[in-house]
DNA sequence: CTGAATCCCAAACGATACTG
DNA sequence: CAGTATCGTTTGGGATTCAG
């Protein structure tokens, strides 16, 4: 990546619509959702278990904004008591290789962000 | 990616310190300044038109936090008027890569993303 | 069980004015 | 120029209730 940077996407000009799209996928449940959603398919209560910390409007928001971005598919078993499978569509999966590639970078990287803030906290405790 | 998943990321639990760090990283402007500044290095108002849409204080406090974060240098040169340059540290710059695959993928699945919408929009204009 | 609908609050955000 | 401070608005998001 150090060595080509092709043309830099377009985000960075407020009117543009990626902008909207990338929201979406990192929004603070939408990369988790993908995260999760990319070791297997969930149901909709075993995801808001999953997560953790999720209240159902949002995830139930979430799941019908990345569904309409194509990236989920919504799978309404007819039975009684209701089922619904969430799973990743092929776009949805590449989305959420970018994002889970980030989050275990993050993941990685924690300590070293942790002893960051510390030298910065420490440097202004004057 | 789709060998993989040695261990999935921790971010899916709702205590983890993984997911603040996540959140500046992906933040609406973290996203767009360290997209930015992968570039070349910018100074602060240079930034803000680069970016577009960006109030003074939000901007102002991305950088803070990224900076704090240990993603970013602040120069700040003693002249008159101030001159403040920010760039990348190389762990900024690991997450900007990774941020940026994030959103060129975003651009590139643009118009599959639009006609995703299209047919759920449809679907349901019964 | 899976959601939709409502209410309500806290946090995020933008605009503006001001300072070194 | 590069911010900080303050204010008012908007939005995200949780709790609760209701329906299929």
């Amino acid at each position: 990546m150090t060595e080509a940077l092709p043309e830099a996407p377009n985000v960075n000009r407020a009117t543009c619509p990626s902008r909207i799209v990338l929201e979406h996928v990192t929004s603070r449940w939408g990369i988790l959702v993908l995260a999760a959603l990319l070791e297997r398919s969930y149901r909709f209560s075993e995801l808001r278990r999953e997560i953790g910390g999720v209240s159902e409007k949002m995830l139930a928001q979430t799941l019908q904004t990345l569904e309409r971005d194509g990236f989920l598919n919504r799978d309404a078993k007819p039975v009684i008591p209701p089922r619904v499978d969430y799973s990743l569509t092929p776009m949805g999966r590449e989305a959420a290789e970018q994002v889970w590639g980030l989050a275990h970078w993050v993941e990685r990287r924690l300590p070293a962000v942790e002893e960051a803030r510390d030298a910065y906290d420490e440097a202004r405790a004057s």
